[in-house]
DNA sequence: CTACAACTTGAAGCGCGCTTCAACACAAGC
DNA sequence: GCTTGTGTTGAAGCGCGCTTCAAGTTGTAG
């Protein structure tokens, strides 16, 4: 058999051949060759697959990984406001999480008396 | 008129009314009194709100949030669990940020020679 | 009274990133 | 040849957290 199958791509990405097959319909895969119908893949497809679950793992989104994938090696304007955005996304993302924890530590408290005339208490009313 | 309506709810607490409908059958918030068939909320509503805004900004989800603000006073088994897990997965995240942030300041440079022979070079066939 | 804003409901829609399904074709092993 | 596995397609479904819609009721200002 000439090159990978879609099942062998996808048990050696850790992929769903249906998300390769998405992958491709969205354009960040190329149009592979195909015997008989079926699609037959190059072992550096892999590589690529990896990529796109970097990109994907990063955060992006399936077409922000197009710009991504298309841009990375020659850095276009379009590439440079893609990843500045997305740095700041992510140190907002950070931040968010930070403020998650303390708010988690603190146990959310709030400084209103014991319990009756506080927020717990209304919400013990929604949920019970 | 007694009591707050829907939309000045919203207004203050930054939420669109259908999102306060929809809490109130997701069992956050308590089915409010109601005049001539309309929702009036008392002020301590607010209070409720931006608790359930904390949590979810915290990246609770609706039932997580629910059982949040069910025991958050009083800290039962499940509730520390969550909180544990909830810590966890934020650990997760951060790390993940952080990860993302490393690999778009190396533009996720692959070690391979100059370009014919990398998996970018397919991504631009791909996406060309 | 007349407008018009704000409220009510249940049901349906949306965006994302896939997954699942139906219905069929082909491949590989016995 | 037959079975079983793997592939093909387009269309539909899913989960989440709301939003939007349709069609009606109520509140308020002039």
């Amino acid at each position: 058999m000439r090159g990978l199958a879609i099942g062998e791509v996808g048990r050696r990405a850790g992929l769903a051949t249906s998300a390769i097959r998405y992958y491709e319909r969205a354009g960040l895969l190329p149009k592979p060759a195909r015997a008989s119908g079926q699609r037959r893949y190059e072992p550096e497809i892999l590589g690529l697959l990896e990529m796109i679950r970097m990109a994907r793992a990063a955060g992006f989104t399936i077409s922000e990984t197009r710009i991504f994938l298309t841009g990375a090696d020659k850095p276009s304007a379009r590439w440079q406001a893609l990843a500045q955005r997305k740095r700041a996304e992510i140190d907002a993302t950070i931040a968010k999480a930070r403020r998650m924890k303390a708010a988690l530590k603190s146990n959310f408290r709030c400084g209103c008396a014991e319990t009756d005339d506080c927020a717990r208490a209304i919400a013990r009313k929604a949920c019970g």
